[in-house]
DNA sequence: TGCCGATTTGACCAAATAGTCAAGAAGACG
DNA sequence: CGTCTTCTTGACTATTTGGTCAAATCGGCA
């Protein structure tokens, strides 16, 4: 019984728990500093319990990331090459600063897994990922020769969106720290300022 | 003997050649993804040899960190509220990226630290870190009041430059994959790159 | 209710790993 | 050369940790 695709409720639910559990723990500590028993405290199941559901700690963070590259790739993917150029890019632009405010542990999850060489998900960001990048990249450049927007080199300017926006997820305590507290929410600013940012940039 | 300053001769070569070792693996593990035999292997000295010379694997770690930050802070402390804005601000922006280049283990030892919360240097961003980008924002806000660059959130106009030049240290291993290969260099574009984007952005 | 597969877990195991220690080797220096 | 300090390491320990397994328990259904 390869347990495939949760067939009943209680595989559902629990799949569900050490999933999200999991998520916790390796985007915190990344996938060598994270323990089988601190996944399994923090869904609160025993530990042969969740080898029950996976086969090892590997397969959990593989799934893991899997699971999230779609809607990873999503906001990209929805940049409309019928819509207006500048608007598109923009809206791209708050998409991608939406998903830092709203799943900054996703965010984390991959930003630990490429620092340390992205040893899982190599092939991925050279295939889909590099697809979807030259894909888009094109019709960037397509809207830079039209003179819609002003030039740009089209792989940086997506490289730019990603480390901007990405940041206020992934190096979140440093910008509390240096803005002065954890109650500060630096998500209004950050998005005034990235708006402004390439907006200058990109008209032409 | 508490070792401390290394006095010999042979005290100076071990010590750095165990920092070095150690600044390799953990930039590329992280600190728990790093064992002492790792370290070992990679400086060919013997575990308990280590242990001789500092005493602890986080003791190796701190040291590396503390004595990083003191050149990781250099390019901003180096920005000089008697010169041009711009030109003082693009000049920061390539020493930024410079250092990404040149230093992209200490980037990304940095990178981990952070990502994963901070856990051995929080103290040192909410002060060190914090007054002197305290202390700059204020320089650019100045320039801004006076009108000669235009209005920008200076807070966020440092986290953008961080982001964007880190990105191309931290990151690497994607951007490359999405520009297709590792003998492509990305630095001259992102150069001429964030120059636009910069002098576009504060051009008043 | 009684059966049978699905689920759960206490007790293990083997490998990895941070750190210790005592004894030996190598340098420095008179 | 002798001795005193510095340096080096093989052998060891305690702990953590990923993973196993057999036995117990649960849950749905005829």
């Amino acid at each position: 019984m390869t347990l495939r695709k949760a067939r009943t409720r209680i595989q559902q639910k629990n799949t569900r728990a050490i999933l999200e559990a999991a998520l916790d723990v390796f985007s915190q500590n990344g996938f060598r500093g994270s323990t089988l028993d601190q996944i399994a405290r923090a869904c609160d199941l025993s530990k042969p319990n969740l080898l029950y559901y996976f086969p090892s700690k590997e397969a959990i963070h593989t799934e893991l990331l899997a699971g999230l590259l779609e809607t990873w790739l999503d906001p990209l993917q929805a940049l409309d090459p019928q819509g207006d150029p500048v608007a598109e890019i923009l809206a791209y632009v708050q998409r991608k600063l939406q998903m830092s405010r709203d799943y900054p542990r996703e965010s984390r999850l991959f930003a630990n897994e490429i620092v340390q060489g992205a040893p899982r998900i190599l092939e991925v960001l050279q295939g889909e990922l590099k697809d979807l990048v030259d894909e888009k990249a094109a019709v960037i450049a397509g809207w830079a020769a039209e003179g819609r927007i002003a030039t740009v080199d089209p792989h940086h300017l997506i490289f730019s969106i990603w480390a901007l926006t990405q940041h206020y997820a992934d190096f979140d305590v440093q910008v509390h720290a240096v803005l002065g507290g954890p109650d500060i929410d630096p998500y209004p600013a950050a998005g005034d300022y990235l708006t402004t940012l390439f907006t200058k940039l990109l008209t032409p």
